[in-house]
RNA sequence: GGGCCUAUAGCUCAGUUGGUUAGAGCGUUCGCCUGAUAAGCGAGAGGUCAGUGGUUCAAAUCCACUUAGGCCCA
């Protein structure tokens, strides 16, 4: 007897079911490189529009944590897309070698620190090392760019290019030597930028104290005693009120709003007040240091306000940004008394040797010892801690290099280029605004040993200062050849690019300064060097929203300042990756999830999925649920693919009809995908990967699998293998495969890939373009319309079946003989596929229903009777063609004609 | 302490300028199929739209406050 089953034309591939992604990508990996498909896309682009992500460098001092993996995989989405779309998309990638994180755990090797060149070494060592880690974590999440060609600010190259950069700004006059308060780590001994500085709450002194004058007593509050050493004045609000109080015979002075919080403090039993002035009064009045043989003078200030305290601010220009600058407009001096390691130098004789914490215990004793202490208590509040070792920060004066801000308008230019730029998410614009407009002048000098050095010399004979925009471009040439470990090895002669005599004092010997550039000042130029001159500015910037006040302002201040404009058109910004609960992810918290477990439970394609499913513009939750979610879609994309490409084993260009010859299920479906590619197309263009990843899904779950592929099936496996009908099915489902694994392939790369090989043997899906559409016909949309209408009816038809099913009346639909009641024209135009469209063996389209089992629905009624013909044992429709063949008994005449014309499998 | 953002079914997302009964897909439950088979199809259940108060004929949507979380600033 025939086997049926094997005149059937059914699925055939070798794309399998089980996709086993993290075994089965390192091999695309390796097809991808070894193959050079990312020159191979440019180079198919080459001429055409450029668009330039500019990679924003991470830190090459660890493993990469998901929130990189998100960025570089959102970057990878974009790039790729914009590559099918034509354009010609260079993508290379970068690091940042520099800083103090490596230092800080590089110098823990070594017992003696003077030896600054090996320290040099040993970080270079380091972070090279964890480059090449993250390069290879890169690349295995499938992402394609000129990893041969990276950008490392520690190359020779970047080293040298950058102090170029320096020469450019110094000579544009934005930098300065200046004498003032910066954050300080005393334990990393050197000052903060303000992206350096986190805040913690700590408990701190907080007390009350005051300072005689000629009629009565200041009333001051600290929390940070030991400044009061370098108390040089006092400010008051010039607009509140200020009243003197009298208690047990004694005159004190504060502001009027804070009277009731002091009184409730100090356990003032009877006060009265005596007086009652406006603060600008005060201006000038004189107090007497508490300890020390000095005299504080009252100076007018604006930011002193009246949520705590007495309303009567110390003021030390050296210890405070607000003090230094109140202090600069009064012309009174900076004093600041401690040194690198945050004690007590000479300046400080009574203090001498002791750190900051030491100096406020023993000025407490003396405000005590000398009856000024009114009030101590200890509360807690946030305080300023460094990022690396998070030890409180001190104020502290030094001379640094700045970069000014202000200077030739730098920071109206750059807020004016903010207004220009297009901020994705647009919240994003208001943040950097603020920013950039509340930013003070930046300190671009470290005093560590793993940077680039800043090529500053000092005159031996009167340390006058010496940065010219020469000297520093004839050192960049030398680290261009030597790297700049050359400051270390070369004498100070050496690196002067002539004699030179000092301009104050005439002396022609130098030592050489020892500061490094900050390693924001690293990246903030790494457009310029990494980008060609004809690839600047960059289309777009793209990273995690603490960028803000870090590499997109970096870039942007030195950006303006160099060439007058920024370095981008668009920016674009992420949120954090959290855990499942919406906390941030943290090491002490141990709800820190790696890229790399997912990659081994999962694969890159589910990861790579996940960001494209999520609105990253918000913060992100990571959590089981949400992958096994992920999984379940994969399979289903997975799997709807195999479908498509088992059908289309027997399948080739000749096989291909035009599309005019389709039959009308397969002409709709294809105007479903033109639908599908044009929304597809915007909300790539706007950022929307998570529209992109749900209209695809939805595509693939509600329009393909549980439409149009059931329907089908009768088609592809019964009809003759080159029938009209399964060539109109399989020309459908080609043009349809093929767009798919196009358009998902910036999301799903590794499985697109792989689709596309199965089609075409070594070849890669990055080797073409995004499909072709068009608007749709007045024909298309008719056409649409039409069969939209009938696919509500079959939504009906589903209620009316399904109880049929349930009660073992009818099996599977084929059993069924469908009546239906409907008003619908469209029923009748399309009678003819009713039973392919229901999946039924008969369709009657009556007057009257007369059926064991009815449904009424919106757009007609439906009854269900069993079919009453035989069963058709190959296509296994009950038709009253069974039977009355001799030679097939068991056989319908349309499968009879199939199996005898041969026209099987 | 100040500013900005977020909160819609178990999960991920839609919800236009305020306007019938708040949607989708997944998951779940139940059923069918066994010719996509560690697959496929169908149906059902699931929401006080974070909470409270207000504006309005009408609020998920506008306003205020609160709670939780995130980010920035001091």
């Amino acid at each position: 007897m025939l086997d049926l089953k094997k005149t059937l034309n059914l699925p055939q591939t070798d794309f399998p079911m089980k996709a086993n992604l993290p075994e089965c990508e390192p091999k695309f990996v390796k097809f991808w490189d070894e193959n050079e498909i990312y020159k191979k896309a440019l180079k198919r682009r080459e001429g055409n529009e450029k668009f330039i992500l500019h990679d924003g460098p991470p830190y090459a001092n660890n493993n990469i944590h998901l929130g990189l993996a998100m960025n570089k995989i959102i970057k990878d989405i974009t790039t790729k897309y914009k590559m099918l779309k034509r354009f010609y998309t260079p993508y290379r990638p970068g690091w940042d070698a520099h800083g103090m994180p490596i230092e800080n755990i590089v110098i823990k090797e070594f017992k003696d620190q003077s030896n600054r060149l090996a320290i040099r070494k040993r970080c270079r060592e380091f972070a090279s090392n964890w480059i090449s880690i993250q390069m290879e974590e890169f690349k295995r999440l499938g992402v394609l760019g000129e990893w041969d060609n990276p950008y490392i600010t520690l190359s020779n190259h970047y080293e040298g290019t950058e102090l170029q950069m320096l020469s450019d700004v110094v000579n544009k006059g934005y930098v300065y030597r200046g004498y003032m308060p910066v954050h300080w780590c005393p334990t990393c001994t050197t000052a903060l930028a303000i992206s350096e500085i986190e805040y913690e709450i700590l408990d701190s002194n907080s007390l009350t104290f005051t300072m005689e004058g000629e009629e009565y007593k200041a009333l001051i509050w600290t929390t940070t005693p030991w400044t009061i050493i370098s108390n040089l004045a006092l400010a008051v609000h010039p607009d509140y009120t200020y009243v003197i109080v009298e208690v047990d015979g004694e005159h004190f002075l504060l502001a009027q709003n804070l009277l009731l919080d002091n009184v409730k403090k100090t356990n003032w039993k009877d006060y009265k007040i005596v007086a009652e002035f406006k603060g600008e009064e005060l201006e000038g009045k004189k107090f007497k240091h508490p300890f020390l043989d000095r005299e504080s003078p009252v100076l007018l200030a604006r930011f002193v306000n009246m949520d705590e305290g007495t309303g009567v601010v110390h003021i030390a220009p050296g210890h405070g940004r607000e003090d230094y600058v109140i202090g600069q407009s009064y012309g009174i001096d900076i004093f600041s008394p401690v040194d690198e390691n945050g004690k007590f130098t000479e300046e400080a004789p009574d203090f001498e040797g002791l750190s900051t914490e030491e100096a406020s215990e023993k000025v407490i004793k003396v405000l005590k010892d000398k009856g000024s202490l009114i009030h101590i208590e200890t509360i807690s509040h946030n305080y300023p801690v460094c990022w690396r070792c998070k030890d409180p920060l001190i104020f502290r004066a030094t001379e640094q290099w700045f970069l000014s801000v202000d200077y030739n308008n730098l920071r109206d230019k750059a807020l004016e280029v903010v207004n220009r730029t297009r901020w994705h998410p647009p919240q994003s614009e208001q943040r950097m605004f603020v920013a950039v407009k509340d930013r003070p002048d930046w300190c671009i000098s470290r005093q560590r040993i793993w940077g680039v050095n800043i090529p500053a010399f000092f005159c031996s004979n009167c340390n006058e200062v010496l940065l010219e925009p020469d000297i520093i471009d004839y050192v960049a040439e030398i680290f261009k050849r030597e790297s700049a470990d050359a400051w270390f090895e070369k004498e100070a002669k050496e690196l002067l690019p002539s004699t030179r005599k000092c301009k104050k004092c005439g002396n022609s010997e130098f030592r050489k300064g020892m500061d490094i550039l900050d390693v924001w000042f690293d990246s903030g130029v790494s457009s310029f060097i990494a980008l060609s001159e004809d690839e600047w500015p960059s289309n777009m910037f793209l990273e995690g929203p603490d960028q803000h006040r870090g590499w997109f302002n970096s870039s942007l201040m030195l950006s303006m300042a160099i060439k007058e404009k920024p370095p981008f058109d668009t920016v674009v910004t992420h949120g954090w990756v959290l855990d499942e609960t919406g906390q941030s992810m943290h090491k002490s918290l141990g709800n820190v999830t790696s890229p790399a477990e997912i990659i081994d439970e999962f694969g890159a394609d589910v990861l790579r999925l996940w960001i494209a499913s999520v609105d990253w513009t918000q913060d992100v939750r990571y959590g089981r649920e949400v992958f096994q979610r992920l999984v379940d879609a994969y399979r289903k994309i997975r799997n709807s693919f195999r479908f498509m490409l088992g059908n289309l084993y027997d399948f080739t260009s000749s096989d291909m009809l035009s599309l005019d010859k389709l039959l009308p299920f397969d002409k709709y479906i294809l105007v479903e995908l033109n639908n599908l590619l044009r929304v597809v197309d915007k909300e790539y263009e706007s950022i929307s990967y998570h529209r992109v990843y749900r209209e695809v899904y939805n595509f693939i779950v509600s329009t393909l699998s549980s439409f149009y592929f059931d329907i089908l099936k009768d088609r592809l496996y019964v009809d003759g293998k080159d029938s009209l009908k399964r060539r109109s099915a399989q020309t459908a489902l080609y043009h349809i495969v093929k767009s798919l694994a196009i358009v998902i392939s910036p999301i799903l790369s590794f499985t697109s890939e792989e689709v596309w090989q199965t089609l075409y043997p070594d070849e890669s899906v990055f080797l073409s373009d995004f499909p072709n559409y068009k608007e749709p016909s007045e024909k298309d949309l008719e056409l649409k319309t039409k069969i939209d209408k009938l696919l509500k009816i079959r939504d009906e038809f589903h209620k009316a079946l399904e109880p049929a099913q349930e009660d073992n009346f009818i099996g599977n639909s084929l059993e069924a003989a469908v009546q239906i009641k409907s008003a619908l024209p469209e029923l009748h135009e399309f009678e003819e596929y009713l039973p392919e469209f229901f999946i039924a063996s008969e369709v009657s389209l009556l007057d009257k229903i007369d059926a064991k089992y009815t449904y009424d629905g919106e757009h007609g009624s439906y009854g269900v009777n069993k079919a009453k013909s035989l069963k058709c044992k190959r296509c296994w429709v009950q038709t009253t063609s069974v039977g009355e063949n001799y030679e097939f008994p068991d056989l319908c005449e349309r499968c009879i004609d199939v199996v005898k014309g041969g026209e099987i499998g």
